[in-house]
DNA sequence: AGTGAAACGACCGTAGA
DNA sequence: TCTACGGTCGTTTCACT
């Protein structure tokens, strides 16, 4: 599943301490025991993957691989900003069938829609602007942000 | 760490099709065993070990823990815009510092500095902007643009 | 929600092709 | 770089609190 609504399993979770802390062991490494995490956290194993399930399930935290594009041969980042008329969210179905698109984002603002890029080359991002981006029914103007440095990277959203 | 140089590991890394289907597995789910992993790809549960070990110690791939903002009570992201006069690295230096940016990247474009954030309520981000943002040396004008949904969120970059 | 205990399975180091 | 194997540790289930 490629796109997900954050909105789907309703609203707070209000954790307590000690998931966080469990949250907070696995952003530094997805692959720790349950029983380490235990002994960091001061819980039994049981507990500690009692609470991981939840957490998951609820779609609070998900442990995942994540992957540096650039080790893959994908060269070339962009953010575009895209101004466009009609219903975004369905446009915004459009952009995120293309798999050059990996984040799609409805805005308030001078852009209608964010949608960040990989691409192997300049070549690849011009034919996915040219070809794909601006034939999509809705798209009135585009502007490129091309990444020439990507400095923070934070995947601990809300952890902070 | 929270800030990373993403040639640090240097160039390509050319994968085989075992160690892309490996990544493939963990992406799906990061907590998924060697053996299991090893039975998918057709290898010992050691050799999957090794490999995995090796792909995370170059910084091709980690396995880590994702929130969701939303809920952790962090109703509010915005990607800000920034022109800005000077090194725009020291810049995002001093904006990777602060606890509600999740996301720096440096562009070339009619913005210099791309920034995501994410903010508890309006409140929260309306005082980031003013009391934080806007401050910094060099930051001669921003944009927001505030997340009504988001759509797509990959993490898996570069396998598409 | 949490603990503890026993059976099972995964993980890790080492040796060898 | 892979497989094979044994010791160790983690995970799972279940009965209990």
């Amino acid at each position: 599943m490629t796109t997900y609504d954050r909105n789907a399993a309703g609203k707070p979770a209000h954790l307590d301490e000690v998931s966080k802390k469990i949250i907070e062991q696995l952003q530094a490494d997805g692959r720790r025991s349950y029983a380490e995490i235990g002994k960091a956290v001061g819980l039994s194993e049981a507990a500690v993957r009692q609470r991981v399930q939840k957490l998951t399930e609820s779609g609070v935290m998900q442990v995942v691989a994540v992957t540096d594009p650039m080790q893959l041969g994908f060269y070339r980042q962009a953010m575009i900003g895209i101004r466009a008329t009609g219903d975004t969210r369905l446009l915004a179905d459009r952009l995120a069938e293309l798999p050059a698109v990996d984040y799609v984002v409805l805005t308030a603002g001078s852009f209608d829609i964010l949608a960040e890029v990989v691409c192997e080359d300049d070549d690849e991002l011009l034919t996915l602007l040219n070809s794909k981006i601006r034939n999509l029914e809705g798209v009135t103007s585009t502007e490129t942000f091309v990444y020439l440095k990507l400095h923070k990277q934070l995947y601990n959203w809300g952890t902070r």
